[in-house]
DNA sequence: GATAAGGTCTGTAGTGACTACAGACTCAAG
DNA sequence: CTTGAGTCTGTAGTCACTACAGACCTTATC
């Protein structure tokens, strides 16, 4: 009854391999409300369909590209309603890159320090170490 | 007996105070044994001295430039010993750095999809949005 | 000396976003 | 009919903290 068969019907586990996702990460985004509780077999085993997998889909890209659980709850929510105005969802975009951009200019500060501690260094076996003073200080 | 009297016996509250570190985070580090078990008051209030002051302001300079605990722990044990080498902490440090330039290299990536598929929203209430699209696919 | 306000002590629970496991159940193949 | 793999549930662990409850101590004021 798996992925293969017929194309309808995927098992959590076919889930997992249509979409790269971790096994368990799919019921904890059904948990969390993330993912909609999907109909079950008569002994109880999940049964998705391609809606699902599309979703994952999003949920996963917009993971990738640093968006919070509830960042992508809120991108979802306009979706579900379907009545949403490009101009919310560019609003919450724009929002998220600033916060990115904010990260990366973090992050190339601490390169420029670590980068200039870690040329004062000799290599050799000195008891004084320019990268521990650096912390230190 | 607090930070302005006499210079000694810092109080918990002090040490915090004085290197800009939460209350409880200070705890935490004892707990895991990042910082030393303090001598103790009678009555069992934590007393600190300088020499706390500047293991903390190193974990703390440390985990601003994104070491994790564990890294720490190491360059720490190097201090601890006495007996580092110069080699030992660079290799740590330039180690750290790589994984700040590829994080650094990830965020630029990502910058770089937000910023296009924001541009390409009109801002006006259409039902196909770019960005939600770039995210289902 | 009594009392009230504040600091400190402890252990524990919560955060975000998963990940992993134990023990019970079901399903398909041989 | 048995074996092995897949699935189910709830719960605990991860990282690096942060916050809280309830007990105790210290300090200042009356």
């Amino acid at each position: 009854m798996g992925d293969h068969v017929s194309g309808k019907g995927l098992k959590r586990a076919d889930l997992a391999r249509r979409t790269g996702c971790n096994l368990e990460t799919i019921r904890y985004y059904e948990k969390i409300s993330m993912m909609p509780d999907p109909p079950r077999t008569a002994s109880g085993y999940r049964v998705y369909d391609e809606t699902h997998v599309g979703r994952l889909r999003f949920i996963l890209r917009g993971r990738e590209l640093g968006f919070s659980i509830e960042e992508l709850r809120g991108l979802l929510q306009l979706v579900d309603r379907g009545t949403q105005t490009c101009a919310e969802v560019k609003a919450l975009t724009e929002q998220h890159l600033a916060d990115v951009r904010a990260k990366i200019a973090d992050l190339r500060r601490i390169e420029k320090v670590l980068a200039a501690t870690a040329a004062q260094c000799s290599g050799e076996e000195v008891p004084e170490c320019p990268v521990l003073e650096a912390l230190a200080s």
